[in-house]
DNA sequence: TAGGCCATCTGGTCCT
DNA sequence: AGGACCAGATGGCCTA
């Protein structure tokens, strides 16, 4: 009793493994086992079951589709056939959203954020934000290295790398938002007023209304509405300018990030934000920027208008 | 208890 | 024709 028949249709997976991850992971869900889908629900959910029964019982018939019948034709079908439509239907949706958590499951893994048993993972929002700042901010660093590249070799080659990306360390986002007001204090080991709280970010203000951090000190404990802004990812200027932007929804949203597990390790006294066990390095060590927008804020991309559409269209959605 | 997050159901639309 | 994709609705679970 699981959900193997509707593994067996076929789809378009978002990579060749997913069927095989799918199964593996509806493995361990019958087993009771959390696994990497749904791990923060309980599937056995009494609907699905007699859902799978009933498909069990009626994998049959043939994929007529129902929302392609008219009212009419709908009605001439028996209510059982009309069920096992719908069942089928149902059953594909459902095996949609898993591969769709499948993958998102992976993207969390490669993600510079907790992994384990004691730590929630984040939320769907959270990870597509962190993702998407990470990128930025790998992009960043790799023109820095180019930069940093030509620097060297550029006296002998004319500078052959021609990039012009430079860290802009103090840089308002939209709606007032200066991601550079906690850089230094981050950076510089602590110290100055603050320590990343209150940030002057719309979202990190939300969520940290003028404590310290309080949340960073806790062994195992996760305040998800208190750590998101410390992250340095999601803290960026474009994540929290679109944020501050979009509505209080979204900032909603953001503040569902959990925690590094790093972060909740050790006192905060000395290293921001981010805890003691986040090492900042700035720019000055070995020229590599650190990555955390504190350090090195990802250099400014057009904003993408679909990005903002898709941020507030989450707002509202998270607004439900 | 309220709010956030999520899975699922459902009907519509688009694509092959 | 059939499947994928999408978004709204709904209800459950969890946490503050």
């Amino acid at each position: 009793m699981d959900s193997d028949s509707t593994s067996r249709h076929v789809s378009r997976p978002t990579s060749p493994d997913v069927e095989r991850i799918f199964l593996a992971a509806m493995k361990k869900t019958v087993h009771g086992f959390s696994g990497a889908v749904s791990s923060t629900q309980g599937d056995s959910r009494a609907d699905i079951a007699a859902d799978l029964r009933s498909l069990s019982s009626n994998d049959d018939d043939d994929a007529l589709s129902l929302r392609m019948l008219s009212k009419k034709d709908r009605k001439l079908l028996s209510e059982n056939e009309l069920q096992s439509i719908r069942l089928k239907i149902n059953s594909r949706e459902r095996k949609r959203m898993h591969d769709l958590n499948v993958a998102m499951d992976g993207l969390r893994e490669v993600m510079p954020y907790a992994h384990g048993p004691s730590v929630r993972k984040l939320s769907k929002i959270a990870t597509l934000l962190l993702a998407r700042n990470y990128i930025l901010m790998l992009s960043s660093s790799l023109e820095e290295m180019k930069r940093l590249v030509s620097e060297i070799y550029g006296s002998r080659d004319g500078g052959g790398v021609g990039v012009g990306v430079h860290h802009h360390h103090a840089h308002g986002g939209g709606g007032g938002v200066g991601s550079g007001a906690f850089h230094p204090a981050a950076c510089g080991g602590g110290g100055g007023g603050g320590v990343g709280v209150g940030v002057g970010v719309g979202v990190g203000s939300l969520a940290h209304p003028g404590a310290p951090l309080p949340g960073h000190h806790h062994h195992h404990h996760h305040h998800p509405a208190v750590h998101h802004a410390a992250h340095p990812l999601l803290s960026s200027p474009h994540a929290v300018s679109a944020a501050s932007l979009s509505a209080p929804g979204l900032a909603a949203v953001v503040t569902s990030v959990r925690p590094h597990p790093g972060l909740l390790k050790s006192p905060v006294s000395s290293a921001g934000p981010l805890g003691s066990s986040f090492h900042h390095w700035g720019v000055s060590a070995g020229g590599m920027p650190c990555p955390c927008s504190m350090c090195q804020v990802p250099p400014p991309p057009p904003p993408p208008p679909h990005v903002a559409m898709s941020l507030s269209r989450l707002a509202s959605d998270s607004s439900k």
